[in-house]
RNA sequence: GCCCGGGUGGCGAAAUUGGUAGACGCAAGGGACUUAAAAUCCCUCGGCAGCGAUGCCAUGCCGGUUCGAUUCCGGCCCCGGGCACCA
């Protein structure tokens, strides 16, 4: 056992020499840790302005609870319903925990989606649906034989008639309140409470219900239909009820299927009836209403709004706006963070750590053990007074998610040297990010708690942007034995042992020529060899060339035809590799054409003085273009081509358009779109010399005779396609 | 279950706006050099048929659009990521 502390320094001090072994280019000055109290002080203090403002506030809200290590599990930590550690089935318990009011910038982080253009579309859609705004109607049910009614919330109103009973969560007041005198009842509630919290256990698991005995009133008909509980229904979305219309909702359909419900037709496609049918599916598509009262015959846009105006005149609803984004729950149960600045007093409730006494340091001689965090077995640490009224008081011992110190990071390397606040102007010169990289897996969490944390401090004054990364590239994960590679996995690689071996430039030039940033790779070193190999392959040649002293200055007027053809290799290559490296991101391809120019710079024999010039213009070239992704050997190898000047200090090179002139291209010909043949066109050529050419191929004339020609598609400079 | 990606030789991959499928590299096989090995250099390398020229098949599966589809559309299958306490 490693003491938290001891174990996240030294590893820091592992990957910091790690990545200065790379040859990587950081600003070290500006290096901090989140677990420093430096750092995590300010978040602190953050939170206690976001308090008094309102924008934090504490709830209940649902915990898996390992029964017999009696501590709290991460989702990752229950497999198949069991904690990891203990093997007891998991319990749900509801704890009171902080949240963030993320849910009030939902409209803002969706609409602020559109001005991302330098966003994945990926990325920009997956929040999208995660903030998932959607437009509906709240409406009451009422209860039979009470005053009470009940809110469901729909996105199809216009399947309202079709409901034929309604459904709510276990944890519902109702649900509790029968379950009194049903001991059927009440042991499904039992049942229901063993289970985890996560979204992928709860939707995969069967769908099962028990019928309450009581009855809800159809808003509009009056009619009673059943209220049945359901394991599917969440008490923390919404208001833990919803109504069901199994003809036109799948999950509904088959849970009416299973219990014996009711399924009434409201819905069917327009203009053909018999199109839907409910045999053995519900139909869900929007269509025409029948058997709905006044409402038949309207469309189900149009009895979108004739129902919604009913309710909206009975008082029994309204329309709204909806988000799946829930409000962001910082709370955790852990050791290994920042303490959340609170003090719980009996008398005063909870109450923010005032200024002069942040930070609230984290014990860090502690000993870790299986049950929960040692925090809350340490009385130094929770006895306290309280800041208002002076009395005994306890601290709170929960410490914020990890994702908080993630989600503002960024800003502080502006002025990661600040010491008497937050941010300061240096934040708005440096912000937003120009280009942030990172992993796919952060899709959503990370990137959406950023820019939600990003518009709390605008809207604090302490920056100005509205978005905190203008460019963001997402990297494919590294999979190793078929699933990402990750620290809490514990599968990764350590690129040290290849770097003992083969040097910083190899490793460097392999990982980037395995493949594209964003395209997921499974990491295999079976490629290392070559990548060593090329860099061996360059520095003989550069060698060669320069023992045969300096080159004599180009002269373009009086090459011959295969100096010229060099040439224009190497400035189209160039052309080629700066849109790969500027604006593709597709480094492999860029290393890709650098291989192609120097196997054909090995074939190029040429002592002339002439030829030595277009050779050197080719390896300064190579050199140039390779030294941000191999910045060691061609930093010497620019030296010795005889410059003064440091690479580093070196502008990219430019594309001489002259040289990319060429007399004659090839094109291919296809006959009905299958290659027949090549041929070799003058690069001005006109449509009469290109048909005639190709119509005249050997081989094509073969596939074309005796049948009739119907046209000629010529692309041009790529190929031609003779269709018969 | 829901949301987002991906699937191309033995392997990593390329084909950028619908226009030559497999660039570049790894591995493998053959050869040169060497006493030998390493290193280096040369040749072959998707499948089938053929001495060859060449022909046919082939980008997860099925169908569609098009002169032409790895690329676009519809329907499936499989794999990966995310699903709010892994970060």
């Amino acid at each position: 056992k490693v003491a938290p502390a001891k174990w996240t320094h030294e590893n820091i001090d592992y990957m910091r020499n790690q990545l200065k072994r790379l040859g990587f280019g950081y600003d070290w000055d500006r290096e901090f840790a989140t677990c420093d109290p430096q750092y995590y002080r300010w978040e602190q203090w953050f939170f206690t302005r976001l308090l008094q403002q309102g924008v934090v506030y504490k709830k209940t809200a649902m915990v898996n609870w390992d029964p017999v290590d009696n501590t709290v599990l991460a989702n990752e930590q229950v497999i198949d319903g069991r904690g990891w550690r203990s093997g007891a089935v998991v319990e749900r318990r509801e704890i009171p925990q902080w949240f963030l009011k993320i849910t009030d910038y939902a409209d803002e982080l969706l609409n602020d989606l559109e001005q991302l253009d330098g966003w994945p579309e990926q990325v920009r859609t997956m929040q999208r649906n995660w903030i998932g705004r959607s437009e509906g109607i709240e409406m009451h049910f009422g209860i039979a034989g009470r005053q009470e009614t009940l809110s469901v919330y729909t996105t199809r109103p216009d399947t309202l008639m079709g409901v034929t009973y309604v459904a709510v969560a276990a944890e519902h007041p109702l649900a509790i309140e029968a379950a009194a005198g049903n001991p059927g009842l009440q042991a499904f509630l039992d049942e229901c409470r063993h289970s985890g919290v996560a979204e992928a256990e709860l939707a995969t698991r069967e769908k099962k219900g028990v019928d309450t005995g009581l009855q809800a009133l159809h808003p509009i008909s009056g009619e009673a239909v059943p209220i049945w509980v359901a394991n599917f229904v969440l008490m923390a979305y919404g208001s833990g009820a919803v109504m069901s219309v199994p003809a036109h909702d799948q999950r509904d359909y088959e849970f009416a299927k299973n219990n014996g419900l009711a399924i009434r037709q409201v819905i069917y496609p327009a203009g053909d009836e018999q199109l839907a049918d409910l045999a053995t599916a519900a139909f869900v598509d929007k269509g025409v209403l029948k058997d709905s009262g006044e409402f038949t015959g309207l469309t189900s846009v149009q009895a979108f709004a004739a129902i919604g105006d009913w309710l909206e005149q009975a008082g029994k609803g309204a329309r709204q706006v909806n988000y799946r984004l829930r409000d962001w729950g910082v709370s955790r149960q852990r050791y290994w963070g920042c303490p959340i600045p609170v003090i719980n007093c009996a008398a005063c409730g909870p109450v923010a750590v005032p200024e002069a006494d942040l930070p609230v340091l984290l014990p860090t001689d502690v000993t870790v053990d299986a049950t929960g965090s040692p925090l809350k077995k340490m009385d130094a640490f929770i006895n306290t007074v309280c800041p208002e009224c002076g009395g005994r008081a306890e601290r709170e011992t929960d410490t914020f998610d990890t994702f908080f110190e993630s989600s503002w990071y960024f800003a502080r390397y502006t002025c990661a040297d600040k010491d008497d606040g937050m941010l300061d102007e240096r934040a708005n010169y440096w912000l937003p990010v120009d280009q942030y990289v990172g992993g796919i897996e952060h899709a959503v969490l990370h990137l959406l708690y950023a820019r939600f944390f990003n518009k709390l401090l605008r809207d604090a004054g302490l920056l100005q942007a509205d978005e905190p990364f203008t460019c963001l590239l997402t990297q494919g994960m590294v999979l190793k034995d078929g699933t990402k590679m990750s620290k809490s996995k514990g599968n990764t690689v350590d690129p040290q042992g290849l770097i003992d071996r083969y040097g910083a430039d190899t490793v460097r030039l392999f990982t980037m020529f395995a493949a594209p940033p964003e395209q997921s790779l499974e990491w295999v070193d079976s490629g290392v060899e070559g990548a060593h190999r090329f860099l061996k392959r360059l520095w003989k040649l550069a060698c060669q060339h320069v023992a045969g002293g300096a080159a004599a200055a180009l002269q373009t007027a009086v090459l011959s035809a295969t100096q010229r053809a060099l040439r224009q290799s190497v400035h189209a290559t160039l052309a080629k590799v700066s849109d790969d490296v500027g604006r593709r991101y597709t480094f492999n391809t860029a290393i890709a054409a650098n291989m192609e120019l120097l196997n054909e710079l090995a074939r190029f024999e040429d002592s002339s003085e002439q030829g030595r010039a277009v050779v050197q213009e080719a390896l300064e070239a190579v050199v140039l273009m390779l030294s941000p992704i191999v910045p060691h050997i061609t930093h010497t190898l620019w030296a010795a081509l005889g410059h003064e000047q440091a690479i580093i200090e070196c502008c990219w090179p430019q594309v001489d358009q002259a040289a990319l002139v060429q007399d004659s291209i090839q094109l291919v010909v296809q006959v009905n779109g299958k290659v027949r043949g090549k041929i070799n066109v003058a690069a001005n050529a006109g449509k009469e010399d290109i048909e005639a050419a190709a119509t005249g191929d050997e081989n094509v004339q073969k596939h074309i005779v005796d049948k009739p020609l119907r046209k000629i598609i010529i692309v041009p400079g790529k190929l031609v396609n003779i269709v018969i």
